[in-house]
RNA sequence: GCGAGUAUGGCGAAAUCGGCAGACGCAAAAGACUUAAAAUCUUUCGGGAGAGAUCCCAUAUCGGUUCAAAUCCGAUUACUCGCACCA
């Protein structure tokens, strides 16, 4: 078979009748299959954009076959910094280089032969669709959920742009491993811990890999306690945050992290030269120096003592850098006996340590850190544990010095950018109105083409006037741009939305379109994105729900993210390593269908694993003898008889296939069900090496062969189907459904055990008693033999697999 | 450091609820066809012992539960991923 050109005629004719295209005026069910759209920063498809699209394009298929209405869109994340960078090295421009790589891959992912509905295309950095973003943004801040505010925020010196937190790995950009710096900018920020809770708990209903929801859940983490108020005798309330109030009798001084607003103001002067000084030295460390676990904890005394409400001991206030000011209160009580950090800090500065909590299940070792006995605690010795929390933190909350507090480690979403190629984020500054967000009849504010990206920390727009400045929509005055684009994040938080209603001029999508056809059903995609598209699209769901444009909670109901795709070394595919694959040359050779067929064949679909090249000669060999053998079934002249034990061997064959197949294609497991598909593929060739053939039979298993393959190798499947006299599309014809009744064998072996060690084997007819077949089994020479007459005290029947006898 | 996951032939892997370990392939070997090669077809293919029927060992390591463990439990080792001073 000459795959090119089959590949051509049968995507000519999809096309022809717009096959793939939703119908939206079907009856049937909607399925809405979604694969994470591409990020066209490189020209052509890698491997990882054929493993993560081509099986997943298979199971819409599957699905569409079964009689669903399935809608399986493709678009382009275009926005974001790559292609600026690109641009900077090279100075083609980030849009002229975004829509030429586009175009490549759109013919690209046009010939892999999936079934994409084009008519729903969305590319994020064109007009039309980030003047939606805009909006979004606007929606969100009118519901009070986006926010400018000065914050310390991540700084990346290398893409000279601010970074969310989620975007920081190990205190370096995670785009290009620079050491990120901390900075005082004011931001604008999307107020995703509004939704914190609901975050978590919605969790619990996805069909998601639990290996994700835990990320999510650890990444918003939730953490139970109690906040103090310790009056400082300056006259301020320091408020601290702890989840152990049942140390409050252990605390020997209290922490403030050096940005806390209190730091100078309670110093007193003997101490203000020191403290400043620190002050400024950990301004400037960067975040992996802070961050490392291992460095010697810093600290200075600021002079200025507060008093324990609930001892009413006087205590040193102390400022050190292990205490994180965007967390908590930004303050701790510092409990060294039973909390390692502190342990350290106490032992370093000697401070006292004071033991408050006692093992009740043995020697207390200093620090002691579980939950324990509360000791030296006045009226609360003798709690224990959670109720001697309660206790406490009750006590406080009565003296009105605080009480029990939930706090999440979660970050409000920094979505400013300080380049280029984004959304431009729909604000003007007035000198007389302050910020005010563009009308919305304004939108879209467009991103101009003419501008100088080179970085100098700057926002590139700001550097170009005739953008900046406007005027003020309230006072009408002079005014100017926010001058930040926005996180392409943002972009892709909403897109699985636009795809319902992809056209709409007047509105981001019709409220009854988009309800109608979402959620996802399916969404696949890398893992990569467990706790930043995933949980900001979750975030834009919860917040449009309660606005009023969306009836439903959770985005996307099921998750399943491919594997890895690595190189033949077994290493991740990479320039430096030398080892990427290209898919481009294979599918030359082998064709789009069979170059599928072998990732879905080659590796256990979530897994991923090493590429090897010659699996996919082997796959190539077996659509060989696919055609082969369909061919030859069709052959021969109708006739339906006789129907012995061969006939009813390729029955079950046949009707196995279709069980395992249909459970394996849902259950993403597409390695197994190609195994399946070539198992009955030898049954096919072993049936018709018979002299006699019931040729009827022969034939309806091989067209039952051809429509449980076609999803796999859709096009190869048409053009076989056509052969065989097939009409229309091989997708319009009903997926098989299996006959129970030639699932059941007349007899099936049997292992027989005696003291769990198998003997031997025996057929034993179906439909037997557990009785009889132990009688069965006793009856047998090899079986008395080894018995050697010793009683039967336990036999154990396992039906339609083995039986064993445990003997005396 | 904390959390999670993985570990099965020469290789990719498979094994519903604990029930015949290694399905399906690759590679390899032998044979058939061929002047020859390729392609195709047939057979063998975890390790050890044995002429053989068979027997013993084997799912990272050690131990446990069970009639029965790749699967459950405990400990150990190696690797992968996520988080990382979150009080």
């Amino acid at each position: 078979m000459d795959m090119k050109e089959v590949e051509r005629k049968w995507q000519a004719r999809w096309e022809k009748a717009k096959f793939n295209n939703f119908d939206e005026k079907s009856d049937r069910e909607k399925k809405y299959v979604l694969e994470m759209f591409s990020y066209p920063s490189g020209a052509k498809l890698h491997i990882g954009h054929w493993y993560n699209y081509g099986p997943a394009d298979s199971y819409a298929r599957f699905k569409r076959m079964q009689g669903y209405n399935v809608f399986q869109p493709m678009g382009f994340d275009a926005f974001g910094l790559p292609a600026e960078n690109y641009a900077i090295k090279t100075g083609v421009h980030p849009k002229d280089s975004t829509e030429k790589n586009i175009a490549t891959m759109e013919k690209q992912l046009r010939a892999m032969g999936a079934m994409f509905d084009w008519s729903a295309e969305i590319k994020t950095c064109e007009e039309d669709y980030y003047k939606w973003t805009q909006w979004m943004f606007l929606q969100l801040y009118k519901k009070g959920l986006a926010y400018r505010k000065e914050a310390p925020v991540n700084w990346c010196p290398s893409c000279n742009t601010v970074l969310a937190n989620e975007q920081v790995t190990e205190g370096v950009c995670e785009r290009c491993g620079t050491v990120v710096v901390r900075k005082n900018l004011t931001q604008w920020f999307f107020k995703i811990t509004a939704y914190a809770e609901e975050l978590l708990s919605g969790l619990d209903g996805l069909d998601w890999p639990e290996k994700t929801k835990l990320m999510q859940k650890n990444w918003i983490g939730k953490s139970t306690g109690c906040d103090i108020e310790f009056d400082c005798e300056t006259g301020d309330k320091i408020r601290v945050y702890t989840t152990r109030c049942d140390t409050i009798f252990g605390v020997t001084y209290v922490v403030l992290a050096p940005e806390h607003p209190l730091a100078l103001k309670i110093t007193t002067e003997d101490r203000r030269a020191e403290v400043e000084a620190y002050i400024a030295e950990t301004a400037k460390a960067n975040e992996i120096e802070r961050l490392s676990t291992a460095r010697e904890k810093t600290g200075v005394f600021t002079g200025a003592y507060c008093v324990n409400p609930l001892s009413g001991k006087r205590i040193p206030v102390y400022l050190a850098d292990y205490v994180l000011y965007s967390y908590g209160t930004g303050a701790v009580m510092a409990v060294p006996a039973h909390d390692e950090r502190d342990f350290a800090f106490a032992t370093k500065y000697h401070l006292p340590i004071v033991q408050v909590i006692e093992n009740r299940n043995g020697p207390t070792e200093l620090p002691f850190v579980e939950d324990g006995i509360m000791i030296g605690s006045l009226n609360f010795d003798g709690l224990y544990g959670e109720e001697a929390r309660d206790e406490v933190a009750n006590r406080i909350a009565k003296l009105g010095k605080g009480g029990k507090k939930v706090n999440y480690r979660l970050r409000d979403w920094l979505v400013s950018r300080q380049r280029y190629w984004g959304a431009p984020i729909p604000v003007i500054h007035c000198p007389n109105c302050g910020a005010v967000p563009v009308p919305e009849k304004d939108l879209p504010v467009k991103l101009p083409y003419k501008v100088e990206f080179r970085p100098d920390g700057k926002s590139p727009l700001a550097k170009c006037a005739e953008f900046m400045h406007t005027t003020c929509p309230v006072c009408g005055g002079e005014a100017e741009r926010d001058p930040d684009t926005l996180d392409t994040f943002v972009c892709s938080s909403w897109y699985y939305l636009r795809y319902a209603d992809p056209q709409n001029t007047k509105e981001p999508f019709d409220r009854a379109r988009v309800n109608a056809l979402l959620p996802v059903d399916t969404y696949i995609g890398g893992a990569e994105h467990a706790c930043m598209h995933l949980l900001y699209a979750r975030f834009f769901t919860k917040a449009l729900r309660d606005m009023g444009y969306l009836n439903f909670d959770e985005p996307f109901k099921r998750l399943v993210h491919q594997g890895v795709i690595m190189g033949p070394d077994g290493n991740r595919m990479s320039k430096s390593h030398g080892n990427i694959v290209s898919p481009d040359e294979y599918v030359e050779e082998y064709g789009s269908d069979a170059f599928r067929l072998y990732l879905m064949f080659g590796f256990s679909y979530t897994e991923g694993g090493p590429w090897n090249d010659d699996g996919i000669k082997a796959i190539s060999r077996f659509l060989d003898r696919v055609e082969k053998i369909i061919l030859k079934a069709y052959e021969y002249p109708d006739k339906n008889a006789p129907y012995g034990a061969e006939e009813k061997a390729l029955d079950y064959a046949r009707n196995y296939a279709i069980q395992k197949v249909t459970r394996d294609m849902d259950a993403f497991s597409f390695n197994t069900a190609v195994a399946r598909l070539m198992e009955l593929c030898n049954a096919l060739y072993k049936y018709e090496a018979l002299p006699v053939k019931n040729n009827t039979l022969f034939k309806a298993a091989a067209k039952d062969f051809l429509l449980l393959l076609a999803p796999c190798a859709p096009h190869f499947a048409e053009e076989l189907f056509e052969k065989i006299g097939g009409k229309g599309f091989i997708f319009e014809q009903e997926y098989p459904k299996e006959n129970p009744e030639k699932l059941v064998l007349d007899e099936t072996e049997y292992a027989v055990q005696v003291n769990s060690r198998i003997v031997c084997r025996v057929m034993i007819p179906s439909g037997l008693s557990d009785g009889e077949i132990e009688q069965r089994a006793l009856a047998l020479p090899e079986i008395a033999e080894k018995l050697g007459g010793k009683p039967v005290k336990k036999c154990i029947v396992v039906p339609g697999r083995l039986v064993n006898l445990i003997a005396g």
